[in-house]
DNA sequence: TCGCATGGCTAACAGTCATTAGCTTCGCGC
DNA sequence: GCGCGAAGCTAATGACTGTTAGCCATGCGA
């Protein structure tokens, strides 16, 4: 019953109490992190309020205390989300002019969300589809668009500066864009390559991909992790 | 209440027959096309066996004459998919050994496939955690391992040659497997691009990406279309 | 010491859905 | 004409699940 002491362990027993730290004020954020999960493991309709219950230690009906529905997490999820990968984006491209150096930075900054939140990233690939019509669907789907046309213009100045030898620049966006997404599903941590140096990688990848000959300019290779 | 004549229009007007011709005998594929468009639309668990029913004109339990459950339908598209990528892949890279060559077959089929096939392609990608587990779910990771490494070998090989200049060969494999596969997601017949434009693009790309300098070699591009 | 907000629990509700049971009709071979 | 299988339908079942209602313990401020 003594107020401080009794909530995380006295100092005689250490682990008996169901709450060890004083994480209280994070349980909403300790289950959108765990929704996230087993989001992206079973997909929205696959994953039950009861399953994400039983990762942060309640009852379902309880996660009502500090969530509004199940719906409400993927909205908050997927907002997160985007807006995350959006602020790296500008602010990669929004460093330079020169059309091969603002090349590597955007693809770097695609690759590294990808393998830094792939959980955030796979979320945003694949529950779309579940997220209820209305008007925030309509701003994810803006955002997406946006992020796309960002790259789209990256590659297309460096057409315009005679830089870039590509043919189709649409397409060829798309594929830069594919390439890294693609990243989140399969990159692990405790793989060959490190995050920087993938990134690394597929910028060197990027300019390639464009026609673009240097491909050395602008980023230090992070050396090889194998 | 009169049997036979009340429900279709006796002979004299030929066409007002719910069944126009005798594809009585392909309900089964008629369930089957169905289910796969569904299923990439809705997601397998956002689709429900009376959705699938109204494609193809029957109500729900009707569809168990034709078919044994819900997860027998996508246990049989996904089968015909995997096989069909594979058969494409492996038709494409046996033809020959020069790593270039090889390497655009090996990209061709695989974005053609993507183009060509998106929805099995949908499906065969998003559903994999649909499938229940047992024996039919470990030959489908396997094979699909096996189109996995078919292409780092294609890659690897041309590295050992010494026609490609590629630091890490599993990764850029990767790479030009995603940025295909992506083709799916995206890629409209009525688009800007033909399948056998976007194809020749495509690999293309691939060349560039694993630094062999001869892009042009062959292929015969087939045109723009826009 | 008392009351109240917090955050947990169980029970119950309401809806959905895959699947089964059982009935009817149609068309074909005899 | 007749029987039968194919193929459809409606009704029912049983399981699951998101969410609400209502109850109880805890601990803090007064």
């Amino acid at each position: 019953m003594t107020p401080g002491p009794s909530r995380e362990a006295p100092a005689d027993s250490p682990a008996p109490t169901p709450i060890p730290i004083s994480k209280a004020r994070n349980r909403r954020t300790e289950i959108l992190d765990a929704a996230l999960e087993i989001f992206v493991r079973h997909g929205y309709l696959g994953t039950t309020m009861e399953a994400i219950g039983e990762a942060v230690g309640m009852r379902a009906p309880s996660l009502y205390k500090h969530v509004r529905s199940k719906q409400e997490l993927l909205v908050e999820l997927m907002s997160r989300s985007i807006t995350e990968v959006h602020a790296a984006l500008d602010a990669a491209t929004g460093s330079t002019s020169a059309p091969v150096l603002r090349l590597r930075r955007a693809m770097e900054a695609h690759v590294r969300y990808h393998a830094e939140h792939c959980l955030d990233a796979l979320l945003g690939a694949n529950e779309l589809s579940n997220l209820e019509p209305g008007p925030f669907l309509e701003r994810i789907l803006a955002e997406r668009d946006r992020y796309e046309a960002a790259f789209v213009e990256v590659v297309e100045c460096g057409v315009a500066a005679g830089v870039f030898t590509v043919e189709h620049p649409k397409t060829t966006a798309r594929a830069l864009l594919d390439m890294g997404s693609g990243v989140s599903v399969w990159f692990r941590r405790d793989g060959e390559l490190s995050v920087d140096a993938l990134v690394y990688h597929y910028s060197d990848l990027a300019v390639r991909l464009v026609g673009a000959d240097d491909a050395g300019a602008g980023s230090t290779n992070p050396g090889r992790i194998t």
